[in-house]
DNA sequence: AAATGCGCCAACCGCAGTCAA
DNA sequence: GTTGACTGCGGTTGGCGCATT
C-alpha cells in the first residue's frame, strides 16, 4: 500500500515512512515546531526532504487527526462542500475538522465519484462547457467555479469535477433548488422518492451552518457561488429535470 | 492454490501563491 | 519591479492487500 523506501540521486529518502521516522519528525515537531520545513529534516536527523516531512506531518503525524472511517454525515458534507468549493480539497478539509485535505481527496475519487456514476437519472443545469472542459492537471483555479452541475450521461467524461459524480446526493439537488428562485422546493422533493422529508430539512439546517460560516469567513467566496447560479449566461440550458 | 484484477491510500510531483531581499 | 526561497495545494502514481476467477 506504501511506497517502499528508496533513495534518490540526493541520498534523500523516499517512499514509506519508518515508525522510527515517524517518532522522530513527531518529537522535532512538538518540541520545536515547523518554522522551516526545509531545515526541519536536517535538525532533526531525518533523511528526508522538508517537503516530504510536512506532508508526512500533515497527512499522518497531526495531533487530532482522526483515522477512523468516514460517517455517513462526513460524506454529506463533502458532497456538499464539493458541489459548493469545487475540488478545494483544503478548504473542504477545513470544514471537517480532524480530517485531511489528502484524505477527502481519495475519499472522493474512492467512494463517493464511484457511487455517483451510478444513476442515469439526469438533471441539466449550467452548462459548464466554458470552464470545466476537462479537469484540469495542474490548475489549482481550474475547479474553483464548478457547482452542482448535473448532466446526461454522454456529458460525463468532460464535465465538472462536482457533476454527475455527487448527483446522487440530496445535498446536490437541495443546494441547487436553494440557488433557483423560481424553483419550489417542495416540488423537487416530491420527486425525490430515495430521500425522506426529515432528511431534506437536515440539510436546509446543514446547508445554513456552512452557508453562515461562509459569510464569516469566505463571504467573497460564497458570494461568487450565488453569482454562478443568478449568472444570465448559464439561462439557456438551465435546468432540464429528469428525475427517477 | 494460484493467477488476475481492482480498490484503496500513502506518498510523490509539479505548479501557484506568498513574501522577503 | 524582479528574483529566489519556501510553502501549500491539487493531481497523479504505485504498490499492498483483498476479492474474484
Amino acid at each position: 500500500m506504501v511506497k517502499p523506501p528508496t533513495f534518490d540521486s540526493n541520498g534523500m529518502k523516499r517512499g514509506a515512512w519508518s515508525k522510527e521516522e515517524d517518532d522522530r519528525l513527531r518529537a522535532f515537531v512538538s518540541e520545536f515546531g515547523h518554522n522551516n520545513w526545509r531545515l526541519l529534516p536536517l535538525l532533526a536527523g531525518l533523511a528526508r526532504c522538508g517537503k516530504s516531512c510536512r506532508l508526512r506531518w500533515v497527512n499522518y503525524l497531526k495531533p487530532g487527526l482522526k483515522r477512523e472511517k468516514f460517517t455517513k454525515h462526513e460524506e454529506d458534507l463533502i458532497i456538499k462542500l464539493h458541489n459548493q468549493l469545487g475540488n478545494k480539497w483544503s478548504a473542504i478539509a477545513g470544514k471537517l475538522p480532524g480530517r485531511t485535505d489528502n484524505e477527502i481527496k481519495n475519499y472522493w475519487h474512492a467512494h463517493i465519484k464511484k457511487r455517483g456514476r451510478r444513476g442515469k437519472n439526469s438533471i441539466r443545469a449550467p452548462s459548464m462547457a466554458h470552464d470545466n472542459s476537462a479537469e484540469s492537471s495542474t490548475s489549482s483555479s481550474s475547479s474553483s467555479s464548478s457547482s452542482c452541475v448535473i448532466t446526461d450521461d454522454h456529458q460525463q467524461e468532460s464535465s465538472s469535477p462536482a457533476d454527475i459524480d455527487s448527483l446522487s446526493s440530496i445535498a446536490d439537488l437541495y443546494t441547487f433548488a436553494r440557488a433557483q428562485d423560481d424553483l419550489s422546493i417542495p416540488d423537487l422533493l416530491s420527486d425525490l422518492p430515495p430521500f425522506s422529508v426529515e432528511e431534506f430539512h437536515d440539510f436546509d439546517l446543514l446547508f445554513q451552518e456552512v452557508q453562515n460560516d461562509d459569510s464569516s469567513n469566505d463571504s467573497a467566496d460564497f458570494e461568487g457561488r450565488l453569482n454562478f447560479w443568478s449568472d444570465q449566461s448559464f439561462g439557456e440550458d438551465v435546468l432540464d429535470i429528469k428525475l427517477w
